[in-house]
DNA sequence: AATTTAATGTTAGCAGTGTAAACATAATAG
DNA sequence: CTATTATGTTTACACTGCTAACATTAAATT
């Protein structure tokens, strides 16, 4: 026996969002396939999410917050380079896990972050808390230290793009020094990578 | 008086799809609505892309057509750093100025570029430009450069990506040292940017 | 405790989408 | 000149985001 009122649509909507955005990619994330999931009627979504943008904001949001503590470190005091490596790799490694998720965090699917408090402040965190780390390495004028967060941030963010081109387009790889395989040289000895590409960084 | 047959149709829908692709974005784009601005009937452009993904697919491909274009630099023999950081600003030009195409060509609109000829051709084409010049920049063996290579490419595609979502959000931006300020300043002086960022990279 | 109000759900319906099937016309090959 | 192929049209289906009008229940107010 069911009631009328679900009681918790809202947070089983953005659940069920967030793992069937993840299985299918947000393109495939219809609000009636949602609703019908939740077993509930095709417009009920819309009492909770103004409009599909909303709920891709939400779904976002999550992916922030993962993506948050993906990347955090417990570190009583100093950083060292090989934390920042860690960061890095952790942060690569959520992107080519949760690939479909993090095309709506970083795709052109919520066009404006600053319509959405929680998403805006979600995504802040995840910068603040690089920056954190950042500062308890090495004592940077706040200046450096942004310069050195959107450089490695970039870095990571574009290598995220990159590999997955590369490995999508590389199922059937040839042999040789071509971008494939390269690539998959990277992505096999990421950590050896980052540390050789963070020298330029981090001392300077 | 119009023919029965358009005679130029399939070009037609490309210029069609890539001008509208670049103002709306992609998903905003229909066959429908290209079939109607070409003056066809709503069934029509299935003649010429079996699919949405294959006219996709094609627009990626003018959209790595251009690239190459944007990032290919006249030198004679020797390629000095100085080159290497116009490709990079031309790179990085390309992309915030197409950002909606720039999405088609880097997003996942289209799934697996092996399944179409063209467009692997011309990603393949882009990559193997900036390879070229790598490899006339130093005497580095084949695998060093595919390093470099793809470093380059992870740092202003990531540029891209992070300089795009900043600048969304930071339409109404507070002064300060957080990573919309900072970004800020890098977009305002790239070529400064990206010579600092070339130092690790060109010496090794 | 009774009643008003707001939150949350449903039904019906519009305009738009991708795409398949059956048919029409024109260009080309034999 | 005829048969074939390429290219176009019409019709139709299942799906989508979203709106408006209505129903039910929970919460707030008197």
């Amino acid at each position: 026996m069911k009631s009328y009122h679900h009681g918790n649509l809202k947070q089983e909507l953005i659940d069920c969002a967030c793992r069937l955005c993840e299985r299918d990619g947000y393109t495939k994330l219809s609000i009636r396939s949602l609703a019908k999931e939740s077993g509930v009627s095709q417009t009920a979504p819309y009492r909770h999410f103004e409009t599909k943008e909303t709920l891709y904001a939400s779904v976002a949001t999550e992916g922030f917050k993962k993506l948050s503590i993906a990347c955090h470190i417990d570190a009583d005091k100093k950083i060292t380079k090989k934390h920042l490596v860690e960061i890095g790799c952790n942060y690569i490694e959520f992107g080519l896990k949760n690939a479909n998720t993090y095309d709506l965090m970083f795709g052109t699917a919520v066009g404006n972050f600053a319509e959405y408090p929680e998403l805006l402040e979600s995504a802040n965190s995840t910068y603040e808390n690089m920056r954190l780390s950042f500062s308890k390495l090495a004592s940077d004028s706040d200046e450096v230290i942004a310069f050195k967060c959107i450089t490695l941030w970039s870095m990571v963010h574009g290598l995220v793009g990159i590999l997955r081109k590369v490995q999508v387009v590389g199922d059937d790889f040839e042999e040789g020094v071509g971008p494939i395989s390269t690539a998959s040289i990277i992505s096999t000895n990421l950590e050896g990578y980052l540390d050789k590409a963070l020298d330029g960084l981090i001392q300077s």
